[in-house]
DNA sequence: TGAATAGTGTCTCTCAGACACTATTAG
DNA sequence: CTAATAGTGTCTGAGAGACACTATTCA
């Protein structure tokens, strides 16, 4: 009766920016049960392992990405009997947003990853009840950009006004008004901070060079 | 290596108003480990269950609710190893929100059922890591007061105004305005909707009688 | 120079909060 | 009547969006 041999992985929906599109890291699938269908990136729960620990595991094997930059919060937890055809199994799911880094995974296991755009999503065979997981991660991104300093992890340590703005553009899919998103983030308590640097090589004013600040909450937010 | 042994249980954060306090239903233990300590209502999730279908078979078993005045959502999972000594056990926690109904559970399983007041459970000494899950489900509640029609799950199916800001107040802890409460929450599209009937018997001018509307997000939002 | 981007000023509209005021009941 | 609660009017200030305007660079 009690659900006693359950297996536990952790599947998580790693987003990140490229090409001007909000893209997920998805993995063919090689074996059955849905082999050739698009997967997230996940793995089992080692048995000394807390969750967090886990998906950070997952992450850095998929991805090799420096852990510093990145963003990973838990989302939740699917545990229908028969999403697995295999085995009862328990999914707890993570949000990861990265910058778009130069580096797909070395070597390693994976044999073949790809960066779908949300957009393209609903067209697209996932495995599982991935779906269902995406749709849930994307929308907590979305949310939280407004009322948490998320956006920069879509950026590297250092970004421009415009850099915050584009994220903000690509993931809520809408323009935003230059000057007025400029002053809504500059003036956010502790939101980002300034250094005394600008960047250049572009037309136009050299725009301030700026870094993620301590807040933990933007205020006031910056709504959709 | 993987984790395939793990008891899977789900607890769930129940959250009423008593006595004009925010109160959270706690069980005492009379079993090893925490034998005499409080700890959340909770049960093992059964083989051919759904999470969501687990946490609401607990739920009834432990307060005799009718299910369709409650307002029942996943939080989060906890998993550190070590967090039951006597074996690996995932905790699926919910939040459950319903009104104060004049019901003890009448006989049933459970020993002693007390409703703490959250303003207590800092000096309460509670098993697990109850007390963090605790904490993070009463913070769920308390910010989707501003967002969602949740608060209306305090109440009965029919309420007044006062009775909801009542919730906001004792919730947040801190005194609202009933002038631009009132406005705010009639101006709010779809979150409650009037009935033709007043109630009557206090002192003063009798209220309007209202029921839940059908928006599922509150907009504009009744900010903190 | 002009084109392009960064950033500021300013106006209008909406909404939150303070609080005066009216409405309707019990006692 | 007074006390009490329900509900409306109105003013003020903060912030959002529209958009004109200035600042600083590259070609």
């Amino acid at each position: 009766m009690t659900a006693s041999d359950v297996h536990v992985s952790v599947d998580i929906v790693v987003l990140t920016l490229r090409d001007s599109a909000l893209r997920a890291l998805l993995i063919r699938r090689s074996e059955e049960p849905y082999r050739g269908y698009l997967a997230l990136p996940g793995g089992s729960v080692g048995a000394d392992e807390d969750l967090d620990q886990a998906a950070g595991r997952v992450l850095r094997e998929e991805t090799a990405v420096d852990i510093d930059l990145v963003h990973l919060e838990q989302v939740a937890t699917y545990g229908a009997p028969g999403r697995d055809p295999r085995a009862r199994t328990l999914s707890v799911t993570y949000l990861a947003v990265l910058p778009d880094l130069p580096e797909p995974r070395a070597g390693s296991t994976q044999a073949s990853a790809e960066w779908l755009a949300v957009e393209d999503l609903d067209s697209a065979e996932l495995a599982f009840d991935h779906h269902t997981i995406l749709d849930e991660a994307v929308e907590r991104a979305r949310s939280k950009l407004e009322y948490s300093p998320l956006a920069a992890a879509f950026c590297s340590r250092y970004f421009t006004i415009a850099e915050l703005r584009r994220v903000y553009e690509i993931v809520w899919g809408r323009r935003l008004d230059p000057a007025n998103f400029h002053r809504k983030v500059t003036g956010a308590d502790g939101f980002i901070r300034a250094t005394d640097r600008t960047n250049s090589g572009g037309p136009g004013r050299p725009a301030k060079i700026f870094e993620l600040g301590d807040a933990k909450v933007v205020h006031p937010p910056i709504l959709r």
